[in-house]
DNA sequence: CTTCTTTATGGTCACTCTGACTATAAAGGC
DNA sequence: GCCTTTATAGTCAGAGTGACCATAAAGAAG
């Protein structure tokens, strides 16, 4: 802002970027966590998978450009689409990053409870969900982001109430157990994790009614829906590393 | 990546953005937490303050960018600048936030020990120092980037290291309790609080040789610099809000 | 129908961490 | 010398946590 641009800021003298969101959705399916990824169908890259995204329109915000472009993947409708969560991670700016010309990316992440296969219209023909540690190499740095998101994600679960999100309406407490699993690929004690959901204000709520069966074996268990609390107090912390237990990568990056 | 880009990838057809960073510079000088802000000499917004940045260059990073302007603001040599912590904040990409023509911005905090008043060449001859409170209101939305940078410095204090980036290279327990008072806005227990510094793992570590005064007055105090971590483990928890203290905003962003 | 397996749920117990607090040490000001 | 100020050491009760054990309620197997 304080290097002066020229007389009639002629928009192309200062401006020879393009900007583009690119999107981390992301849903557990089947103990697993999955990405939404599309296949390039031209060069650079034809051939490859890549996160869906896409460039700004004129008069449009990056989150609302992050919107459009997901309802267009996924084909949810406007009303899902603007209610869930999607979540600014970071801008790429790395000069190299699109071989084609200069391109800097606002990197969204969003979760979703699992859904069918999408086949949305447009665009989407080519997507479909990946197993994310199955997922790459991908287009562009898009494994990098990739990565960075998975971080976000798993920190974000440590001290938010981002979880639910991944969860359908009513769910089982032992879903949402499952959810932290996967996402920190990690097990959790059941009756420890029960104890400090249900100590957390606002986390979750009983659904009244009668319990449902998760999969038909065992007691059926109670369900619950998202609570109207944004932050978890106290935090459900990540247990420490074991050394021996898998990841991705590491680095602290709440 | 996925709209399909023009033949010949005609920059200008698809690139109408202008990209800058926008630099939150934080100190914190006796007790006050201070932003760096220069005075716009131009329009729009002449005459007032505003965060320092600039627009990025043909093959530069937005990382890159934020070290040359903040080189430039501050009079730091390019050794401090490349050394210190630059944090990447979040975009903005409100398409009304520059009035003269569609800017995008990265934001990014940086923090500094307290310095001499910053006079660089070039165009920090009208940065100052403004006590964050005091701060505003400012062109553009550097308000709200401010704020939001608050935000962010405030929850990183609580389980990385980054306090110590305030400190100068040697320092006491005092000063670096000054930081997270000052930062937070709250009075901690100093016996508590130096429990907590002293049993975290790689935080600070203690110098050796013959103790420093503070100011003058007291008991002399032992010397830290800095350790070579960068989480905190186990994190240094921000009390519990007690309603009646001070604080920019609300909202959670770790 | 009985038994086994599976999942949900309720509870105990020792250990750690935390906040609140008291006490002592070492400097300068008067 | 005495007071104030700051640094440092230690105590103690309560909250939170991890590692358990126990029981309930379903389907599966015999």
């Amino acid at each position: 802002m304080t290097t002066p641009a020229p007389e009639g800021y002629d928009p192309h003298a200062y401006a020879p970027f393009a900007v583009t969101v690119d999107l981390a959705v992301f849903t557990v399916r089947e103990a697993r966590l999955h990405v939404l990824l599309v296949e390039r169908g031209q060069e650079p890259f034809r051939g490859r998978w890549a996160l869906p995204g896409g460039f700004l329109l004129p008069r449009e915000s990056a989150g609302d450009a992050a919107r459009r472009e997901l309802a267009e993947e996924t084909g949810l409708g406007p009303d899902t689409v603007g209610a869930l969560h999607l979540e600014q991670l970071r801008t790429y700016t790395d000069p190299d990053r699109d071989p084609r010309m200069r391109v800097v990316s606002v990197a969204y992440a969003a979760l979703l409870p699992d859904l069918p296969e999408p086949r949305g219209g447009g665009d989407a023909a080519s997507a479909r969900w990946w197993d994310a540690d199955a997922a790459g190499p991908l287009a562009f740095d898009h494994d990098t982001i990739l990565t960075d998101a998975r971080d976000r994600i798993g920190a974000k679960l440590e001290y938010s109430c981002l979880a639910t999100a991944f969860c359908p309406a009513e769910f089982t407490l032992g879903e949402l157990q499952q959810v932290y699993e996967t996402v920190w690929g990690v097990e959790l004690d059941r009756p420890n994790f029960r104890r400090k959901v249900l100590s957390a204000p606002g986390f979750v709520q009983p659904v009244d009614g009668p319990p449902r069966r998760t999969g038909g074996r065992g007691k059926p268990a109670a369900l619950y829906r998202a609570g109207d609390a944004t932050a978890l107090h106290p935090p459900l912390l990540r247990p420490p590393r074991t050394d021996a237990s898998p990841s991705a990568t590491e680095g602290h990056d709440r």
